[in-house]
DNA sequence: CTAGGGTTAG
């Protein structure tokens, strides 16, 4: 009664009027107790008018209300039709649709009473259905909808070939489908979207090019089935031809971009966006550009993004928070990525592994170590992501120890079974830290079939430290797994050149040409006033080439005066010591390097990113560079950065 | 009833 009195009350209002306006009002399990205390005095809990205000009020606030509503409506003496829609509508949207598929089949035991299921009840059976995946009842319900004559109506029909497309039975559905005489938009939509899901987009072209009318939801979902098959071309030509774009469009391309790592097409189509000033982006947009700003180390644009967000008060979710944080810490800025990280409402396992990965990349394994413990203790539940990133932290950091304890921890302590790539990462720990035979013999003992990436990270690892016997096998099974791909020619290639086996040398060299495998060219690049510049080794189509290439014969001059002794090592032994330094000499990153001496401040950071790992001359040169021009410099190579301050690197050498 | 977003070893 105490809670009747607080809302105010215009007088002559009934009890029941009263209890309404109460549960519209309540969220808390608790107001909704004291309010049932109240309907059990008047006996208004056996209103059914009351109840279908009252259930759907309680199950929408918390799924933990569930059992309390269902013994409230299993007291209902008499519950109406309206009354048992509104209850499995309410269970279906709070995602207990299999109790609200019991109640359906309750309901229509109940031969005797009054109640039956109208139209109305059979679309939300059909929709519960989908939403349980139970096909079994799904097919008897459709039975009976068909006995009824529900399914005339398309609404129904539309449910239903989703409730068997949700039940993973296509057929079915395109049956349904194929047998309608006129699907309307929404249902041509719905098959759509379900071609995309199972990837048949042959049947969703087909269901496309039948359409006569198309909506935006038509364009962009067919914009996002050719993207998520990889097919950009394809899903630009949709967008291209498309008769309205909104906000999902534009969206799904640019996402459709990053995903497929083409960042400067994605950077280049929000640009476009914005110059068409037409539709606003929005934070679902922001993920994709951020995640681009990420891939092309572009920190200026990404910190752009950012202000972006800012300014047009869009709001950080998980999601953004995560991008965000993701961003920062590829482009090279960990201080901001873990501000971000920090400043985060909540954080989940994506929040975490991110940061966590981002930490490792960096080579603060330690860190990364910490920021994982401080997870588990927020109760955040590790998945084998997580792992991914703390093993590779452990990995960078040369913490074997804390990589072997990680790795057995999975199993032992969080319930994962460690997938092929864990192995790989523990390859990758033992290898780094010379462990090579303790790396062999994980490699054999573990319960996979060693993939192409596990003998290129110990082919890695026996070239670091110079071993041809262990070589040779990675090597052989590298060359079956991989006939074709140029990194494995490469690494072996180098190894032989450290090792001085010119023959197999020039064995290697041979099977390239034969095979026709070219060598994907180093590129680096570096952004300068939020434009960025892309150097290949050896490319001279930059305007400034000249310029810089002067401007690096200068710097090597002064590096040598400071001590610098190229490492000719890795080259190949047909060169003269000269023509050996000159095939060095113009590596991308350090062409990038220069022209960001050339081009910016003194004293500021630069920042490289660059395909390939770095050589180690190239190490050797910017360690020397950091020292003699007193500039930090960061360099993101294929697997981690190198902070090069006062003539060292972050990742003490070890890499 | 239908469409777009975040973490993945070398």
């Amino acid at each position: 009664m105490q809670a009747l009195k607080r809302i105010p009350q215009p007088l002559g209002q009934s009890l029941e009027q009263r209890a309404l306006i109460l549960v519209q009002r309540s969220t808390k399990l608790n107001h909704f107790l004291q309010i049932h205390a109240l309907l059990i005095k008047t006996s208004l809990t056996c209103n059914n008018h009351v109840l279908a205000k009252l259930l759907p009020q309680l199950l929408s606030s918390s799924s933990a209300n569930l059992p309390y509503a269902r013994s409230l409506f299993d007291e209902t003496p008499s519950p109406d039709t309206f009354l048992y829609n509104c209850m499995i509508m309410s269970c279906s949207k709070s995602h207990h649709s299999e109790v609200g598929l019991s109640l359906f089949l309750n309901m229509r035991l109940r031969k005797n009473s009054v109640v039956a299921a109208d139209g109305f009840t059979y679309f939300l059976a059909v929709q519960a259905c989908g939403k349980s995946g139970d096909l079994r009842v799904g097919r008897i319900v459709h039975a009976e909808v068909s006995k009824l004559g529900f399914d005339s109506g398309l609404i129904v029909a539309t449910v239903l070939i989703e409730m068997y497309a949700k039940c993973d039975d296509m057929e079915s559905s395109k049956r349904l489908f194929d047998a309608l005489a006129e699907p309307d938009l929404v249902c041509c939509n719905v098959m759509l979207a379900w071609c995309v899901r199972v990837r048949e987009m042959k049947i969703a072209r087909e269901v496309f090019e039948k359409m006569p009318e198309r909506d935006l939801v038509t364009w962009n979902t067919m914009i996002h089935g050719y993207a998520s098959l990889g097919d950009i071309a394809a899903a630009k030509m949709i967008f291209d031809v498309a008769a309205e774009r909104d906000v999902v469009s534009w969206s799904s391309m640019i996402a459709a971009y990053a995903k497929s790592r083409q960042s400067n097409e994605a950077l280049k189509l929000f640009h476009e966006m914005q110059l068409a000033n037409v539709v606003v982006p929005d934070r679902i947009t922001m993920v994709s550009v951020l995640s681009a700003c990420g891939d092309a180390g572009a920190l200026g644009m990404g910190k752009m993004a950012h202000e972006f967000i800012v300014r047009n008060k869009i709001g950080i979710d998980l999601k953004l928070g995560t991008a965000l944080v993701d961003m920062y810490a590829r482009c090279g800025d960990m201080d901001i990525s873990m501000r971000v990280f920090n400043e985060m409402n909540s954080r989940d396992v994506f929040a975490w592994s991110a940061i966590i990965m981002g930490l490792g990349s960096h080579g603060f394994a330690e860190v990364a170590l910490h920021y994982f413990s401080k997870m588990i203790e927020e109760g955040i539940k590790p998945n084998d992501i997580t792992f991914i990133g703390v093993l590779s932290a452990c990995s960078h950091g040369g913490l074997v120890d804390e990589g072997r304890a990680c790795f057995r921890s999975m199993a032992e302590v969080h319930g994962l079974s460690p997938k092929v790539e864990h192995y790989g990462c523990m390859v990758d720990i033992l290898g780094r830290a010379g462990r090579l035979q303790e790396a062999m013999d994980l490699i054999r003992a573990m319960p996979f079939e060693a993939d192409a990436v596990v003998w290129r990270t110990l082919l890695g690892a026996c070239r670091m430290h110079k071993n041809v016997e262990l070589a040779e096998e990675a090597i052989a099974n590298l060359l079956k797994l991989e006939p074709l791909s140029d990194g494995s020619y490469v690494l072996s290639s180098n190894l032989y050149s450290l090792a001085k086996k010119w023959n197999k040398v020039s064995d290697i060299r041979r099977m390239m040409k034969n095979g026709k495998i070219q060598k994907v060219p180093g590129s680096s690049s570096i952004e300068v006033n939020n434009t960025v510049y892309e150097f290949v080794a050896g490319d001279r189509s930059n305007p400034k080439f000249t310029d810089i290439c002067k401007m690096l014969d200068e710097v090597i001059d002064r590096l040598k005066i400071a001590g610098y002794k190229p490492v000719t090592a890795a080259v190949v032994q047909d060169f003269s010591e000269h023509e050996k330094e000159n095939a060095l000499a113009y590596h991308s990153e350090k062409l990038a390097i220069a022209f960001g001496l050339l081009t910016t401040a003194p004293g500021s950071t630069i920042r490289v990113i660059k395909n390939l790992r770095v050589c180690e001359d190239c190490h050797l040169t910017v360690k020397f560079i950091s020292k003699v021009y007193c500039r930090n410099i960061i360099v993101r190579d294929r697997t981690r950065f190198h902070h090069f301050v006062e003539g060292s690197c972050s990742c003490k050498d070890y890499w």
